[in-house]
RNA sequence: GUGGGUAUAGCUCAGUUGGUUAGAGCACCGGAUUGUGGUUCCGGGUGUCGAGGGUUCGAAUCCCUUUACCCACCCCA
């Protein structure tokens, strides 16, 4: 019987444990924040029936999409969460209250070539509002103060969040005389920043621009200036074309609220090349990029569309969201050396060290410590001191407690701190509030640390 | 789906025109130190050279097949 290579698939993200509380604190961070803007969780199977999964069809979905069956069922894994969210509001359009606000962190997948930063599994972090026949744009002006708190709280600080609307595009292709943006079009205009201004020119030609509308196409998504000048810009240049014009009120009604929900001017950015690939994308769209690591791309997208579940439903349920790519934004901030390794990313807070053959004494410590809900861990196997103290060190374990003779005899414990080596002769009640007391601090540090740069 | 690359120790990799016993760093294990880790010193190689076939006196090295992985494109988080 040989030996099973005990291979992970490419694509699938394994980490060690004391990244994995790394990822699940960023996890945790997201949650909290999505909870303070009053989204209520959801969770879907992973698994649902092809027919839902693939009810638009077409397009890279289908082609991506990983496909099973079990008997006669043609089932499928999940591609993103949008879609279960579509099925289930249609489902549940009964019992729900609109605006619907749903947060849902989970993982997703895509059966393409992996790729450095590229996974077939992710995680991905959406939050949407969910209109009933209508949805006022105040919650597409709310969708960046969600990002920004979200990013501040996890360390973030040196990053842009950048907004279009879709309207202005299609509007601007009115004014020129063609008529539709094909999704072609709007890819090549997604990709400015990426591969630069000439070659998003030869695609427009190819796509079927002529020279001179391509110039006059670039000119307008390539516009430079702060904020109002943009808006300014805008109106200069409509022709009161009807869409182009709800385009500018609705970016105008957003920059507008901007400022009163916190977000200050530097962290959002105007910018009329965003486009998104994405074809039911209607209204506003954002990217957020990480500013000193631009190659990464956004590790936040989304934006407004007109009708949700369409494919499931007569109803017709506007929305807006975003998503963000948990996965591949843990990836990059570990690539960078960005994420901090803190006691809050210890498996436990203590490790209780018996000394004698007698585990009585320890087992009770521990109980008492983990009625105070500090994590504890009992050491029980018998191995050579250094050894266990050396096996508290690997785990990044901020205090051990030992428990040997004298301590039984005294009633009093070692607690050591193994940052500093220091160790004192403590009650109980004294050793768990000194353990309390750090584990507080610790938690309050941020996940990410943006000053140990790693290039 | 398209194009390119790699595969040698747990990890990152070296390995000469094909040559005798396959190496380094890190990690790991043991000892210096039986109640003091993380630093130091001493000792230890833990391997089906991805798999299968071929050429050769001889293959990690050359050829063929295959599998896996990586990078990029497409698309996307």
């Amino acid at each position: 019987m040989g030996i099973v290579k005990p291979t992970t698939l490419s694509g699938f993200m394994e980490l060690l444990p004391q990244n994995q509380m790394q990822l699940d604190r960023l996890i945790d961070t997201l949650k909290n924040t999505y909870a303070l803007y009053g989204f209520a969780p959801l969770d879907t199977p992973i698994i649902e029936s092809a027919e839902v999964l693939l009810a638009k069809g077409g397009g890279e979905t289908e082609k991506q999409i990983y496909r099973l069956t079990k008997g006669d069922s043609e089932l499928a894994l999940r591609f993103d969460l949008t879609v279960p969210l579509a099925k289930f509001t249609a489902a549940n359009y009964g019992s729900l209250s609109f605006p619907f606000r749903r947060y849902q962190i989970g993982k997703v997948y895509r059966g393409e070539r992996a790729q450095r930063g590229r996974f077939r599994e992710f995680y991905q972090a959406d939050i949407d509002i969910i209109g009933d026949e209508k949805l006022d744009i105040m919650n597409d002006a709310e969708i960046p103060s969600i990002i920004y708190r979200s990013f501040k709280a996890l360390g973030l600080s040196n990053f842009v969040i950048k907004i279009n609307n879709r309207k202005l595009l299609a509007g601007f292709f009115e004014m020129i005389g063609k008529g539709e943006s094909s999704a072609e079009i709007l890819r090549a205009i997604d990709k400015c920043d990426k591969i630069g201004i000439e070659k998003v020119k030869e695609q427009l030609i190819k796509e079927g621009l002529d020279d001179k509308i391509s110039d006059k196409l670039i000119s307008f998504i390539t516009f430079k200036g702060t904020n109002p000048e943009k808006l300014a810009y805008l109106k200069e240049i409509n022709e009161s074309n009807e869409l182009f014009t709800e385009g500018i009120n609705e970016l105008c009604a957003i920059a507008e609220h901007m400022h009163s929900f916190g977000v200050p001017e530097e962290y959002f950015e105007i910018d009329f090349s965003i486009a998104r690939g994405l074809d039911y994308y209607t209204g506003t769209v954002y990217e957020t990029i990480i500013k000193n690591h631009p190659e990464i791309g956004s590790v936040c997208s989304g934006g407004r569309y007109d009708d949700l579940a369409g494919y499931y439903t007569n109803k017709k349920l506007p929305g807006v969201g975003i998503s963000v790519g948990v996965t591949r934004l843990f990836y990059v901030l570990s690539e960078q050396n960005m994420i901090q390794s803190t006691g809050a990313t210890a498996p436990a807070d203590v490790i209780i060290i018996p000394m004698t053959e007698d585990f009585a004494p320890a087992v009770s410590a521990a109980n008492e410590l983990r009625n105070l809900s500090i994590r504890t861990q009992l050491y029980t196997e018998k191995k050579k001191f250094k050894a266990r103290l050396s096996y508290a060190d690997k785990l990044n374990i901020p205090f051990v407690i030992l428990i040997g003779e004298d301590e039984i005899k005294s009633g009093k414990y070692t607690l050591k701190n193994m940052k500093d080596g220091s160790q004192s002769l403590l009650s109980l009640e004294e050793a768990a509030s000194l353990i309390t007391e750090f584990t507080k601090k610790e938690s309050q540090i941020s996940l990410i640390c943006e000053n140990t740069e790693g290039k």
